[in-house]
RNA sequence: GCGGGUGUGGCGGAAUUGGCAGACGCGCUAGACUUAGGAUCUAGUGUCAACGACGUGGGGGUUCAAGUCCCUUCACCCGCACCA
């Protein structure tokens, strides 16, 4: 058969639309699966080969789970509100709805020409009205439950792109968008409490099959410690100085207090402080430098010394210094903490450069040389002396604490709360009106979805304020609560937010009381796997189980967890093992590969690449041992003849059926196609083949190829579509041969090799091992030491 | 600094967990068929001073047997990072 894979791939694409077999069903006596890939911002530079390696995980695990008789759900759809889209709108005029529809189009026609199973009938758009409805509408649910709030915080703020941005949007100080520097700003924003589920998050992680990093991950993202607060007096006034420490024990080796440059207690006891220039000149050094510049300057610590303000060390009673240093942030604990010198190597080196006392209070190291951080014996601390064990010494500590009601046990997160607004136009408006009496009051549900007006002008304001605010009819409202003259919130959410709950829409695209029908929620959900990429792992991925944990907790979903199982695939690299960018022109376009190659090669290739978690280089010339392949396939259907089985290739499939199948499992695709290729090799070496046998082999490859093998298929008189034909079983008992290969070594090294029956008795083994030909002259004269056999692997012979 | 990972031919990568290292594919070499070959087929292809020896970043160890286990060391990648 001559390989015409353009034709092929367009035919059946149209049968498989035409016979809808790829829609999942609501209602099934079916097992269910639910496959979930990360759905596409669809940008206009179209799809990149990375979206097709997203996605070609689990579109062979969904296409093998349907031949397996599952029920299954696997979807797509477009994260569609965002920057990119905006600034093109912004550069070319063009609104940002065209340019969106425009684009889902593009990726749409590329997605299905790669032949991907997606049941197309769910399709969803987060920007469609009836879909950020309930985008609203959950924002709406948070703000009921005092999860949304307005704050004025020191934020981060990107300076080129005009956001506000998250914690997680901007991590290693960088724009995530525009990779620009971060800057500390202080603006009034909106914030989720995501903080109050943190415990919920990390406990919630228990029992999910998710990838150890991810789990990792997400554990250090949310970084909990425990520890305890603990209230130390300024001399002289009624203030407390609060601190918060992991280590409550060590309190006895308190010789200095730190704050934050940004403290307020700073302002707040101004009078007193006989130091202001100095301080006030630090603290302007410090506002200078991005936050990044901040935490990566490690090598000297700098600090001043607030002349005039110290503070009493609550458990010796002894006054200590207080400084503003830039080692300690605003943004952790309390901006403030208790130095102890000989047991914290920042305090140490603090303690050195200006020459503060330095108390041992545990004892194993060296003090005078460096800052000992381990365990020892309590010394110079009062009622904890002799106490060796920290787990003890902190729990005295805190006892004692509580009773002198100087402190108490405390928790904290790396985790900060979700700045949740931006200052764009492209994003879902958030439904809640600014009244001068009420303030801020909800938009009813009835009201929904608040549509984004048309404008005209994307382009936000210099002071950084949301073009909406510009438009008179959308911000002037009245008040819900009182009727009043009110202000509409002009901000939007974050590009984040519909993706925060899509997975629960698929199961119900087009429902209009509720972001899903609970009974359709209960048959589908937890989604059973979830691939994606480690980058979403401390963004998308955390936010979503934020929303799904309170959406549980207020009944809105039946799960507690969104996600069962969650994988990633690794990068696709550029023929230079570089990451493919346009700047560095590396960068392979999917639709090249399928106008000269096919889908069904592209697809085999990216899968037979490497291991599907890790990064490997596209070539140019690989690929085409792929097409190779397809082609011998291809050349199999012309030769099979007959129906039956064929002894000299049967175990040969059945041991391929069971490694395909397994394979897949674990997502060890590479392996697989090899597995597929050593058995096309067999064929071809004894040189025949029935049909029947003909069309085993196309269903375990239809995940990977589905085109030629529905083509295969047809020829071969297989009834209806090879993607719903049933999967192959293989007999374990004819998965080995009855003859094996042993090696035989003397004394380690391989000398011969022999075939045996299978399981044959070890004494028949090492016997035969001794008859062999190559064996007898390399034994013969000495002595013996040691037999040792391996069943059905190995004979060695030790001698002397 | 802390946490996780990786290191195997010219290249991408295999190796049922201690049992024939280099599966499968690319590339390369030779030959065949060709007006032609960037098509196809056949054979070969870890290295070397080649009937043998050496080979999984380096060094050491355990074992009849080590890519796999232990100790040590080097290199690179990823995540977090003055987190109190």
């Amino acid at each position: 058969m001559k390989y015409d894979f353009s034709g092929i791939e367009k035919k059946w694409q149209q049968k498989w639309e035409e016979a809808q077999i790829f829609a999942a069903k609501d209602n099934s006596d079916k097992p269910k699966f639910y496959g979930l890939v990360e759905f596409p911002y669809p940008s206009g530079a179209g799809m990149h080969v990375g979206h097709i390696k997203a996605y070609s995980g689990l579109e062979v695990v969904s296409r093998k789970r349907r031949m397996q008789g599952y029920n299954v759900l696997f979807p797509i759809g477009f994260d569609a509100y965002g920057l990119p889209t905006e600034n093109t709108a912004i550069k070319t005029g063009v609104h940002p709805r065209i340019v969106t529809d425009r684009n889902i189009e593009k990726f749409t026609s590329q997605l299905k020409r790669v032949g991907f199973s997606f049941d197309w009938n769910r399709v969803i758009d987060t920007t469609e009205e009836r879909y950020y409805k309930w985008t609203q509408y959950i924002f709406l649910k948070l703000f009921e439950n005092g999860l949304a709030f307005r704050d004025n915080a020191l934020v981060n703020y990107c300076p080129s792109c005009k956001v506000v941005l998250s914690n997680e949007d901007s991590q290693g100080g960088k724009c995530d968008i525009c990779h620009s520097d971060i800057i500390q700003k202080s603006k009034d924003v909106w914030y989720l409490r995501i903080t109050k589920y943190a415990d919920k998050l990390l406990e919630g992680l228990e029992g999910l099959d998710y990838l150890p990093n991810v789990t990792q991950q997400q554990v250090n993202w949310i970084g909990k410690s425990s520890g305890a607060f603990v209230n130390f007096s300024i001399s002289g006034t009624d203030e407390t100085l609060r601190i918060y420490t992991t280590r409550p024990d060590t309190l006895f080796g308190v010789t200095f207090m730190v704050i934050a440059p940004e403290h307020p207690m700073i302002d707040k006891l101004a009078d007193r402080i006989s130091n202001m220039d100095a301080i006030k000149d630090y603290r302007g050094e410090c506002a200078k430098k991005t936050e990044f510049e901040r935490t990566q300057l490690v090598k000297e610590k700098t600090g001043v010394r607030i002349d005039g303000m110290t503070a009493i060390n609550p458990i010796t009673g002894k006054e200590i210094p207080i400084f503003i240093a830039d080692y300690v942030m605003m943004g952790y604990g309390t901006g403030a903490i208790m130095a102890v010198p000989a047991h914290d190597e920042r305090d140490y080196d603090f303690a050195k450069k200006f020459g503060l006392d330095i108390v041992e209070v545990i004892k194993g190291g060296d003090i005078s040389t460096a800052a000992y951080s381990g365990d020892g014996e309590m010394v110079n601390s009062g009622f904890l002396n002799g106490y060796t064990n920290k787990k003890d010494s902190i729990k005295r500590m805190l006892e004692y604490l509580e009773e002198k009601e100087i402190g108490e046990e405390g928790v904290q997160y790396k985790m900060k709360d979700w700045a949740f607004n931006r200052q764009r136009y492209w994003g879902e408006p958030i439904p809640i009106v600014h009244c001068a009496k009420c303030g801020m009051v909800p938009v009813p549900y009835e009201e929904l979805p608040i549509k984004l007006p048309p404008v005209k002008e994307f382009e936000p304001g210099k002071e950084g304020e949301s073009p909406l605010a510009k438009i008179e009819e959308f911000v002037n409202c009245k008040c819900p609560k009182c009727g009043a003259d009110a202000r509409r919130e002009t901000d939007t959410m974050p590009q984040w937010a519909g993706s925060s709950w899509y997975f629960l829409r698929y199961i119900d695209p087009k429902c209009d009381t509720g972001i899903a029908d609970m009974d359709k929620m209960k048959y589908w959900m937890p989604v059973d796997w979830y691939n994606g990429g480690m980058e979403h792992v401390t963004r998308h991925m955390i936010y979503s189980r934020f929303w799904h944990r309170f959406l549980y907790d207020i009944g809105e979903v039946p799960c507690a967890e969104p996600y069962a199982k969650r994988t990633a695939q690794g990068l696709i690299l550029g023929p230079d093992g570089v990451k493919m960018s346009k700047s560095r022109g590396n960068v392979i376009d999917p639709n090249d590969v399928v106008d000269e190659l096919g889908a069904d090669t592209l697809r085999t290739y990216i899968l037979f690449m490497g291991e599907y978690g890790s990064a490997a280089p596209w070539s140019e010339t690989s690929v085409k041992g792929c097409k190779r392949f397809l082609e011998k396939i291809a050349d199999l259907a012309e030769m099979a003849k007959g129906s039956g089985v064929t002894p000299e290739i049967e175990v040969a499939f059945h041991k391929t059926i069971k490694k395909v199948s397994s394979d897949i499992e674990d997502m060890k695709f590479n392996t697989a196609i090899a597995a597929m290729m050593e058995l096309v090799n067999e064929i071809n070496a004894c040189g025949k083949l029935t049909v029947d046998e003909l069309k085993v082999l196309v269903r375990i490859l239809c995940p990977f190829a589905p085109h030629i093998c529905e083509e295969i298929w047809e020829k071969a008189g297989g009834e209806g579509f090879c993607s719903l034909a049933p999967w192959p079983e293989y007999d374990e008992s004819k998965t080995v041969d009855a003859n094996v290969e042993i090696a035989v070594q003397i004394n380690g090294k391989l000398r011969s090799t022999i075939y045996l029956p299978r399981d044959c008795a070890k004494e028949d083994a090492i016997a035969a091992a001794k008859a062999d030909e190559k064996i007898k002259p390399l034994i013969s004269g000495k002595t013996i030491v040691k037999e040792i056999a391996v069943p059905n692997k190995i004979v060695n012979i030790v001698v002397k």
